[in-house]
DNA sequence: ACGCAGATCCACT
DNA sequence: GTGGATCTGCGTG
């Protein structure tokens, strides 16, 4: 995805959180590509949106990259671990999503050994995909996916959801009007995404048409 | 210095 | 299936 692609400027910020789902998302990390189907994803809403790191404009060095244009990266870390979003919006536009699941499709024996936890825990999870992918720190802030990148999040190759699902956002702590907003969207049915309980999962399908 | 956050794990119902 | 403990980096005082 280039920094030209108007793909994420061309839509408003839930619409893409919803359109990455089935998107392969795919890392060159030093022990080999990995890569995953998207599952889950947030959108977040920016100076409005009581729930998002840009909260009444709120503009540090850590929150920055949210800042940049579409297609940039934004980790960062929360209780120890590292969670991966992308800029949704043009420029100083603050919008973001934030990636929540992967279903592993490249180099999963690459992540079963960056983590120690196998099935559906190896990546349904913020914190978990980037822990498999072997990410843990945030020297890839201000990069553009799938143009400087090693990360990259590939447009056209995508699934296609059978029913995408929402639901209030995870674990926002603000109990404002936003908190209780549907910007969660999920492949509804696939296994890999966070807390999906047992009986609520396709395993014949994954959720995919 | 301090307190908490866009989460995870594990020991228990 | 679920509640409580614990994980550190960063923002605020």
């Amino acid at each position: 995805m280039s920094t030209s692609d108007p793909f994420y400027a061309s839509a408003s910020t839930d619409q893409v959180a919803q359109e990455m789902l089935g998107m392969l998302l795919t890392y060159q990390s030093p022990k080999g590509l990995v890569g995953g189907w998207i599952v889950e994803t947030e959108a977040y809403l920016g100076q409005l949106d009581s729930a998002a790191h840009a909260f009444k404009g709120r503009r540090t060095a850590s929150n920055e990259p949210l800042y940049g244009p579409p297609g940039t990266v934004y980790i960062y870390s929360i209780h120890g671990r590292y969670l991966l979003d992308v800029a949704a919006q043009a420029k100083d536009v603050p919008q973001g999503v934030l990636i929540r699941a992967v279903e592993p499709f490249i180099g999963k024996e690459i992540m079963l050994k960056n983590r120690a936890k196998t099935g559906f825990d190896l990546t349904n999870g913020p914190g978990k995909l980037m822990e498999a992918f072997g990410i843990s720190d945030k020297k890839m802030n201000f990069e553009i996916f799938g143009d400087n990148s090693k990360l990259d999040i590939h447009k056209h190759r995508k699934k296609i959801p059978q029913m995408i699902e929402t639901s209030n956002r995870i674990g926002v702590s603000n109990q404002g009007d936003w908190a209780g907003k549907p910007l969660r969207y999920f492949v509804k049915g696939n296994p890999f995404v966070s807390g999906m309980k047992k009986r609520d999962m396709d395993l014949d399908h994954f959720g995919w048409r």
